[in-house]
RNA sequence: UCCUCAGUAGCUCAAUGGCAGAGCAUUCGGCUGUUAACCGAAGGGUUGUAGGUUCGAGUCCUACCUGAGGAGCCA
């Protein structure tokens, strides 16, 4: 006889039934001739529960003999239980072990406290965790989102190569990889790629991975990371923040909606999200200056921050810290921002770029500009960088054609997931982190 | 690259310069409603590496290794 199979996620559908779960032994409890089980099968935890009266010797033998993590396919009835954390409970009627964890070599993953290095070293088990897999459920939800926006609305998915001839922006450093006998760089950014994507198709963006060769050491880097880049021909920087804050909040929308189980799993405050509606606040790199000022004068903040320069960490926290939603930092002074980027025709020496500055201190998880349109700007500014000239003549030849006002944004989506999810490192946002000191597993 | 901190049982951590300890995990026993269950017992150690000071070093000193947090840089 047999039974439908079922997730645990769905388990309440079938209250009443009995049913099949494929998955893992999460953890075992007993009292007495009373076994508690808990399952696991990738999508929820449910806890069983086994009388010694109610089932054979040799399945209650087996059960009181799992070990965690060992993988099992249970059959049993669903009950409504107001005690069980999830509403319902599993009356076991039949286990099958698929194999059992030997106990000589248990899993090393307890339920008790871990540091951080024993958990990233056995990172490929630690995912298994119910907070673990929360938050990659919750990743995988956001990027759905990103790109469910984008789609709907008229951008076209253009995937930029990942191996490239020379920086992009020339600035962070880039890892070099043997091509045919000739030095090639793994992608920084594919911003300029999309740029001509956006001058064929209009509207487009890309999804893909990002690598940055920079000795960071924060709970806000990784070598390895991805990017959702939006770019849009016949725009300028106001047709930009009007993306940004709609693109965002169509995001934490959709993961409050579809996601509500996990982010409670991880305890994540929602209040904190549910303010997250567009239009967010717009705020001028000089009124940020003053703002910033004026808390070091109240004694808010340590340093004086000296004008001219780009925001460090604590004055991204300070600043995100005076607003209840993202809040867009605009119009920086041209001489620290990219060559590339365009100059407001109003004050030249301001460029038409914008920052989006996540709450709780997580900093900037967007930047984006309007691009140069010009050409002799353009050349001029790639020259003024000291950037070699003929590897940039396919990029000036998106200004020698048809050059028009363009605009894009990149965000990264393990400092949006770290936000959405209120996490204090980036390197639980993705299965498997790449950071300075780690390559295993 | 710089600054700060850490490294002791499988894991999380104690130990005034004086016998190497606890909780969890594992094994055994007990408990018919447990929620990181609880109670009892057992096994489990080259104190990151190398050198030095000392009657005596997990503890003090020097160098190195590994990791963490932060700065810079960035998303």
């Amino acid at each position: 006889m047999s039974f439908p199979v079922t997730t645990i996620a769905s388990i309440g559908a079938h209250e009443g039934q009995t049913v099949t779960l494929r998955g893992w032994l999460y953890n075992l409890r007993e009292s007495g001739k009373l076994l508690f089980p808990i399952f696991r099968d990738g999508t929820g935890t449910i806890q069983g529960i086994v009388p010694k009266a109610a089932v054979t010797p040799e399945t209650f033998d087996t059960v009181r003999n799992l070990t965690q993590e060992s993988s099992v396919i249970v059959t049993g009835k669903v009950r409504a239980d107001k005690r069980a954390p999830s509403g319902y409970e599993l009356d076991v009627e039949k286990v099958e072990v698929i194999q059992r964890v030997p106990e000589e070599a248990p899993f090393p993953i307890s339920l008790k406290e871990h540091g951080t290095d024993f958990l990233m070293e056995h990172r490929h088990l630690w995912i298994r965790t119910p907070r673990q897999s929360a938050i990659l459920r919750i990743r995988a939800e956001i990027i759905k989102a990103a790109r469910d926006f984008l789609d709907d609305n008229g951008f076209t998915l253009t995937d930029p190569p990942i191996l490239t001839p020379a920086a992009c922006e020339g600035t962070s450093t880039l890892f070099p990889v043997d091509y045919f006998g000739d030095e090639a760089f793994l992608t920084q950014s594919g911003q300029l790629y999309i740029e001509s994507t956006a001058l064929a198709l209009g509207k487009v963006y890309s999804f893909g991975p990002t690598f940055r060769a920079e000795k960071s050491k924060t709970r806000r880097h990784l070598t390895e990371f991805w990017m959702v880049e939006p770019e849009m021909a016949y725009a300028g920087l106001d047709d930009l923040m009007v993306l940004a804050e709609e693109f965002i909040s169509f995001i934490v929308d959709r993961v409050l909606t579809r996601r509500a189980a996990d982010m409670k799993v991880i305890g994540r405050d929602i209040t904190k999200l549910e303010t997250i509606k567009a239009p967010f606040p717009r705020l001028r790199y000089d009124d940020a200056v003053a703002m910033l000022n004026e808390a070091h004068a109240k004694g808010l903040i340590e340093h004086p921050f000296e004008y001219g320069n780009d925001f460090g960490s604590p004055d991204e926290t300070y600043l995100s810290s005076q607003f209840d939603r993202p809040v867009m930092v605009h119009r920086y002074p041209a001489n620290v921002k990219a060559f590339y980027m365009e100059p407001d025709p109003v004050e030249p020496k301001y460029a038409l770029c914008v920052d989006v500055l996540a709450p709780e201190g997580y900093g900037e998880i967007i930047g984006g500009s309007q691009r140069i349109a010009s050409y002799e700007l353009l050349k001029q500014r790639i020259e003024e960088h000291k950037l070699p000239i003929e590897a940039f003549q396919w990029y000036l030849d998106l200004r020698r054609y048809g050059s028009v006002p363009h605009s894009g944004f990149g965000m990264g989506i393990e400092r949006a997931v770290a936000w959405i999810c209120g996490l204090d490192h980036v390197r639980e946002t993705i299965p498997f982190a790449r950071t300075l000191n780690r390559m295993y597993p």
